[in-house]
DNA sequence: TTCTTTTATATGTACATACATAATAATGTG
DNA sequence: CACATTATTATGTATGTACATATAAAAGAA
């Protein structure tokens, strides 16, 4: 059926996610070849090769040479959610951003920070501690380290003005990292900052980046951690995801 | 400088990468034309097209017609984190996994579950708690609705051996939806299922799925919504995903 | 049988070419 | 001058062809 006069890749992806989705065909089925396809769609078969390539990269299909391409058993749902600047995510929501510094100073980190960094205990790093908020009300503490030996030129840098958060964005770009998602109940500290009660569940973003050792060793393990930070947001917010 | 071989679109792009990673090419500079890099690279216009393409994919790169391609400026991180099967998750911790269903009924459910599933008020949907534990200790708690109009079968299915979230994996493939991320305090209820002190700071998924509408239909408006779940883990648990 | 080698095949990629499309820049018009 | 029209240009894509590569299946050797 359908010799179809479908001319471009993105028509011939679209007829062919349909086929996926309504399960005609199945997951674990073996789908026509590229060249097969090709001819039924009546395309050229590099067309044929964008559209299922770009299928495999979604995850609906697998395809492995000379095996054939199969729909994929495990569709495996993958969350990829944005992490803006927090100014942004502030004023996105129409709320007039506030900022805060609280406290900046170059301290003897915590074992649990030099570990991150992969530096010697008894390293100086720099401390920042600041308070975003929207439309006056507290809305997110940052609580972050900053790797001085990495980022020497912030020795100097007072964040009273600038946040550290938009700082390294403009200053430090393509950077990478990893970062992880949990909850926490404020401390009395924290809880005084974010003017609600000790014990309050706080949903906590904790995140490392690091430089890209942009030299010419073979795998990013060396690079260079340039900043931790533990964002803790006031009760009640989600952050929110497609699927 | 260097009219290096390099053959494939893949070595093509990672000299690329380190030009932008290096900051020899800097944010919002605008790179040379596709064609001018494919003489420089010594390969076709297309094999540049496929690299620079794919950095643009990536988000390294904004590439417009007649514009031509420049270096983003604002970088957005994006987080993707894998949601696997509850099962999976444990298991690939090295704990054994254990499941007890607590609760499967048909009930009335409450307003802010219909508006998620947009049936009305009165609509009996099927609701299902149960725990899922990690080498007998308790895990996650798995609070489920799901739509049985949408889903006739699940009206006699027991979870009891089961759980929805393996069941729903299996027998419907290709959903999507959306996911959202939060801290709780652990209600009475939760705190004991949990074996923990109610109050608790605990980390909450909720999600919902959809099916997709795999019909004509324009958009992805009307897809009809299957089940929605509230995940709420032990304290101290974290989701991990890389930056 | 079991292990090794060869062959066949589906996907993966490179290239030259041609044309499509979007959007800036140049031109013309009032 | 402002505004509409046209030309130019960089990216986007389609096609035929050729060859590369991974690997399942077949053939051969032990």
């Amino acid at each position: 059926m359908s010799k179809s006069v479908r001319r471009n890749w993105q028509e011939v992806m679209s007829e062919l996610e349909q086929r996926i989705y309504s399960r005609q065909w199945q997951p674990g089925d073996l789908i026509p070849t590229e060249a097969d396809l090709a001819v039924e769609f009546g395309c050229a078969r590099v067309t044929m090769n964008r559209a299922l390539r770009t299928l495999a990269e979604t995850g609906l299909l697998d395809r492995r040479r000379k095996a054939g391409t199969r729909v994929t058993v495990n569709p495996i749902s993958k969350a990829t959610l944005q992490i803006p600047v927090i100014r942004s995510e502030i004023e996105d929501l129409d709320y007039s951003y506030g900022y805060h510094l609280l406290h900046q100073q170059i301290e003897i980190a915590p074992s649990n920070i030099t570990d991150v960094f992969d530096t010697p205990s008894y390293t100086q790093l720099l401390h920042v501690i600041s308070l975003h908020s929207a439309d006056g009300e507290p809305y997110v503490i940052e609580d972050r380290w900053i790797n001085l030996v990495a980022l020497p030129h912030l020795t100097d840098v007072s964040f009273a003005a600038l946040s550290a958060n938009e700082w390294l964005l403009h200053n430090t770009p393509f950077t990478h990292g990893d970062i992880s998602f949990g909850a926490a109940n404020a401390s009395t500290e924290e809880a005084n900052m974010l003017k609600i009660k000790a014990g309050a569940a706080l949903f906590m973003i904790e995140r490392t980046t690091r430089d890209r050792n942009n030299g010419i060793g073979d795998s990013n393990s060396s690079d260079i951690a340039l900043t931790n930070v533990r964002l803790l947001y006031k009760p009640g917010y989600q952050a929110h995801a497609k699927l």
